[in-house]
RNA sequence: UGGGGAGUGGUCUAACGGUAGGACAACGGAUUCUGGUUCCGUCAGGUGAGGGUUCGAAUCCUUCCUCCCCAACCA
């Protein structure tokens, strides 16, 4: 022992990890550690799936154990194989593996003996109600429910009834086989819950096989105990299932079924952001009324729109660090997540220069054969990553924000008269500013001072403001789309009396420009990740392709200024 | 009129009876060929409220208040 090293920073642990902790102690699991991440494949992951996957997947690998990855697909009505493709690639994307891939379909035939055992000891019966019946017999949260008529009946008429549901026998909604349990349950889920229902549907994965199906509370206790998980962590909304979940896995008295000890349900509050929804149901219905133009929409808090938005798997983990695990109600600032992309983005993204609302600048007394190349690091800080060179003319385009007629206070860019240095390559002042009949400005010109070539002054006379800029004759034609928040307000469900959420969508969310980018982006592929100096992240879009540039703004650099000048 | 949860700075999150800490945001300042980065500094008079126990309470007890979830043959 090193009693020299300092004491080790006591990282403070979430309550799961002290849970798994004081288990790992007594000795509960033997020393395993197993949990799952147990989507249903019925949409899009999005953020707050991410937070889930890493805390499941994170616990895991922290504690020596592992996470499967289980499809909660029990309702064939509603799954698709479509949607289990796309949450491997998110799971894989976002640097997780998996110890075991299953369904909850894998358990169909374990489920089905299970309920028959349930039957036959009299925990478990076939209602005849219609749903209508059902849910009147249920009461409600101020008075108690009745029992079904059908709620004595014997076992043997039971378990004959619930073997021709499965034989197909009868109707989708004809008999529901319910767990026999407490009507008066303060609990409303205690109250004689459904386990089977009648669906004559095809399942994604075992086609006709079955036209009953198990209901989640039942299905997914059941599940974590075959595969023998140890800590099945979910969201707070399910916290008065877990009664239910205890109730079916504990009817296994002879342990038969499961193996123990029993997995236990834990609970944690689900992620919220600012300035977005996160329903699914929501997050549709932005799909389909073409609010966005898709799932993978950058706008989208899917992961695979932020994922064609730029970001990267390292900065949603971040994140999901982050933002940290408890069970009060949250709603994280999209600030924090926007700080994590900038933060993972500043350290490895290579530096370009890209003028995004292009105004052209006459350097008159430069003339083409004086023209140059400059040599610009990739990288300001890390010269491992290389520099490539970029052709400085006569003809240049700048920024149009760059420029002002009229400098306001603490203006350090260019304006009539003003010197600013062209990043890398030279001193330049404006000589004049050349406008259409409207007055709108056109052109600037302007002249440099040949001896600040690369960029210094010889006379070490202090030039505040570098500007980014690109030589007109090679410049490249891109599309550059600049993304803001998807709603104006921080939570887009706080609206006023009488208006709907679907108002508060930014109009100005999305933002297309015609930019003027250096040539060294020629070659830009689709996923690939720059800085565009003094403007921010962005990502080459997947639609880009050779000759066709797109690029996806994934956050934009901090911005001083517009702070200055507001407060001005 | 039921049941289950939760309340710590603008936002997350720590503190497990012993000086309320961190991150993000914000605000100053230094450095800077990115108004970026980096660095340094400021920012809670007190943990929803009251009462109690204790030498000592965010932590224990108690009363109250507020917020969230639950009455799909969804998950």
């Amino acid at each position: 022992m090193s009693e020299a090293a300092p004491a080790p920073e006591p990282k403070s642990l979430n309550f799961l990890e002290e849970i798994i902790e004081a288990d790992l102690q007594s000795g509960r699991h033997q020393g395993r550690v197993l949990t799952r991440f147990p989507p249903e494949p019925n949409g899009y992951l999005h953020i707050g799936h991410a937070k889930s996957i890493c805390l499941n997947f994170g616990l895991g690998r922290k504690y020596g154990g592992a996470t499967n990855l289980r499809f909660d697909d029990t309702n064939p009505t509603k799954e698709d194989v479509e949607y289990v493709d796309s949450i491997r690639e998110d799971v894989r994307w976002l640097g997780f593996d998996w110890a075991g891939e299953f369904y909850a379909s894998d358990y169909f035939q374990q489920l089905y003996d299970y309920a028959e055992h349930l039957i036959r000891a009299g925990k478990a019966y076939v209602d005849d109600q219609s749903d209508e019946e059902i849910k009147r017999g249920r009461g409600n949260f101020y008075t108690p429910g009745t029992a079904s008529p059908w709620r004595e009946r014997p076992a043997a008429e039971s378990l004959d009834l619930f073997r021709r549901m499965k034989a197909g026998e009868f109707r989708d909604g004809e008999r529901v086989l319910r767990a026999k349990i407490d009507m008066q349950h303060p609990n409303m889920n205690m109250r004689d819950p459904l386990m089977y229902r009648i669906r004559h549907a095809e399942h994604h994965r075992t086609g006709d096989a079955w036209c009953i199906y198990p209901m989640y509370d039942y299905a997914h206790g059941c599940s974590d105990a075959i595969e023998g998980i140890t800590h099945s962590i979910c969201t707070l909304e399910f916290e008065d299932h877990r009664p239910l979940y205890d109730w079916f896995l504990e009817q296994d008295v002879e342990g038969k079924f499961f193996r123990k000890p029993l997995p236990r349900q834990y609970e944690f509050a689900r992620l919220n952001l600012t300035h977005t929804v996160m329903s699914k149901r929501r997050l549709l219905q932005l799909v389909q009324e073409r609010i966005v133009t898709g799932w993978d929409d950058p706008r989208m808090p899917t992961i695979c729109g932020l994922r064609r938005r730029g970001y990267t798997p390292e900065s949603l983990r971040a994140f999901a660090e982050k933002v940290g695990v408890a069970k009060r109600d949250m709603v994280a600032d999209v600030a924090l997540l926007e700080h994590c992309i900038r933060e993972d983005l500043e350290a490895r993204a290579p530096r370009r220069m890209a003028v995004l609302r292009p105004l052209k600048l006459v350097i008159t007394n430069l003339s083409d054969a004086e023209a140059f190349e400059v040599e610009l690091a990739n990288h300001g800080e890390r010269p491992e990553l290389g520099s490539r060179r970029v052709p400085f003319t006569r003809e240049l385009w700048i920024d149009r924000d760059d420029f002002r007629e009229e400098a306001p206070k603490k203006w350090f860019r260019l304006a009539p008269g003003a010197e600013v240095r062209l990043r890398g390559a030279a001193l330049v002042t404006c000589t004049e500013v050349l406008k259409d009949a409207s007055g709108a400005v056109v052109e600037l010109r302007g002249t440099w001072d040949p001896a600040s070539k690369g960029g210094n002054a010889p006379d070490g006379r202090k030039v505040k403001g570098t500007i980014h800029w690109v030589s007109a004759a090679h410049a490249l034609d891109a599309e550059v789309r600049l993304y803001d928040h998807l709603f104006l307000a921080e939570d887009p469900m706080d609206v006023p009396e009488g208006q709907d959420w679907h108002q508060g969508v930014n109009p100005s969310s999305l933002e297309v420009v015609r930019a003027r980018v250096e040539p060294s982006l020629a070659e830009a592929q689709a996923g690939e990740r720059y800085q565009f100096e003094r403007t921010g992240y962005f990502a080459v879009d997947l639609e880009a392709k050779p000759g066709v540039l797109i690029f996806n703004r994934t956050a934009g650099l901090k911005d001083s200024w517009s702070k200055i000048e507001a407060k001005a």
